[in-house]
DNA sequence: GCAATTCGTGTCAAAGTAACACTTATATTT
DNA sequence: AAATATAAGTGTTACTTTGACACGAATTGC
């Protein structure tokens, strides 16, 4: 026996959705997708799934391709499965989410697919189903996001906690005492102080702030609680 | 155009896994493969996705064929993609799981597959990566289940405080206090006292409650926290 | 009518949460 | 050099939630 028999076989692609933080707001990264149907249209960055490569590794590669990046945070979403989904012919995809630090991601790298940031608020018509991967993607972030510190995915290894307090404020749409956010980040044993202050958005300064990568990996699963009345969420 | 070109198709399949309490454990169904490889093995339920028909949808046809029902909770669990996961040909595996009540799930309707439930805890050998699979729907099952009501999918229309206890118990393997477990699960308010009593299991009689359906659409999403240091689960 | 069993409930101390305002450090302006 | 403007950093209090803990009530079988 070599196959199976009597069964339709079919396409399988991996798109990936590229988060990022600008400072204010959190933003997707889209391309221009490079070939017909539906070429030059607004698109996620996504492939096919090429023969003896795993999801993981292909969404790696994908991501990989546009922005230059290796290690980063990424993770399954959904897999989608429509039939009419794409229009030429059946086509399985499979979703990831990645985080990136907006500032590693080097434009020019990826010619081919003039690829821009959209805010997640303003994110233009996409082919096929994308909009809803990114409305799943950007559920998926906010629900993780309340339970386990993944947002750090986002911002470079040196950060204040005035900036990480934008990031929360920014992906829940909300504002959030500070006094309450600094005592709940501190108290999570997840912040080593540096030395040195950030002093290009205040006078005063504020001081940079790095993970404590050990207790990361060991809290991950820790519920951090950040955003108060979480439950009310979405 | 009509398809993409040097793009290597490949089967997808749909697993499921079916939970079930008995009243005092998680268990899990499965069948006997009823073709090769591995024929005879046990198996999750699964099977090939037809031309024209959706996850979700072909997920339903693959429980309503084992179980006879309709209408059950169903949730996409996780897309597994290991190119050597099936050893005959390449196959893609979309993952589901499905609590039911298992009184309702009669066995004779499904001759053909030999099914059996399985405690959590002792699940015999399966076949492919199916052990990795019900692994994760455990854990996603135990992590869901701590921040939404969706436990109640696995008892009968009418069951009674105490029932619902040993089902949290069950899931998380632990005791609990049964003054806080009930003062929590009546402040929810998605519980309806009924007027009569389950018997069987003890001289006095429990009262019976029933779900209030339309609190429990609007308050699914509402944390349930039933289970002291929910953060403390893997 | 006595014993055995499980159901059902209340209190209290501790921890966690959310609301709230002022001082500090520094750069810029006058 | 003094005044001003700006964002950083910090503490207290009332309230809510949590978890630990024990006994009376209802019923059955002996």
């Amino acid at each position: 026996m070599t196959r199976y028999s009597r069964q339709t076989r079919l396409l399988a692609a991996i798109d990936c959705i590229i988060f990022g933080f600008d400072g204010q707001e959190l933003k997707v990264l889209l391309i221009h997708r490079a070939f017909e149907p539906e070429k030059g249209k607004w698109s996620l960055m996504g492939g096919f799934i090429q023969p003896d490569e795993g999801f993981e590794e292909a969404a790696s590669r994908i991501l990989l391709q546009l922005t230059g990046l290796k290690g980063v945070y990424l993770e399954q979403l959904h897999a989608f499965g429509d039939p009419a989904r794409d229009p030429i012919e059946r086509t399985v995809s499979v979703a990831y989410f990645a985080l990136i630090d907006i500032h590693k991601y080097e434009k020019q790298l990826s010619e081919e697919y003039h690829p821009e940031w959209f805010p997640i608020g303003s994110i233009p018509k996409l082919i096929f189903d994308h909009a809803r991967i990114i409305e799943m993607g950007k559920e998926k972030l906010r629900y993780k996001a309340a339970l386990h510190p993944i947002l750090f995915e986002l911002l470079p290894e040196k950060f204040t906690i005035p900036q990480l307090q934008s990031l929360y404020e920014g992906i829940y749409e909300t504002g959030l005492d500070k006094r309450n956010f600094s005592r709940k980040v501190l108290s999570t044993g997840l912040l080593i102080k540096l030395k040195d202050k950030e002093k290009t958005s205040s006078k005063k300064g504020a001081f940079y702030y790095k993970l404590d990568k050990r207790r990361y990996q060991a809290k991950f699963q820790a519920f951090l609680n950040i955003i108060p009345n979480a439950h009310k969420l979405s």
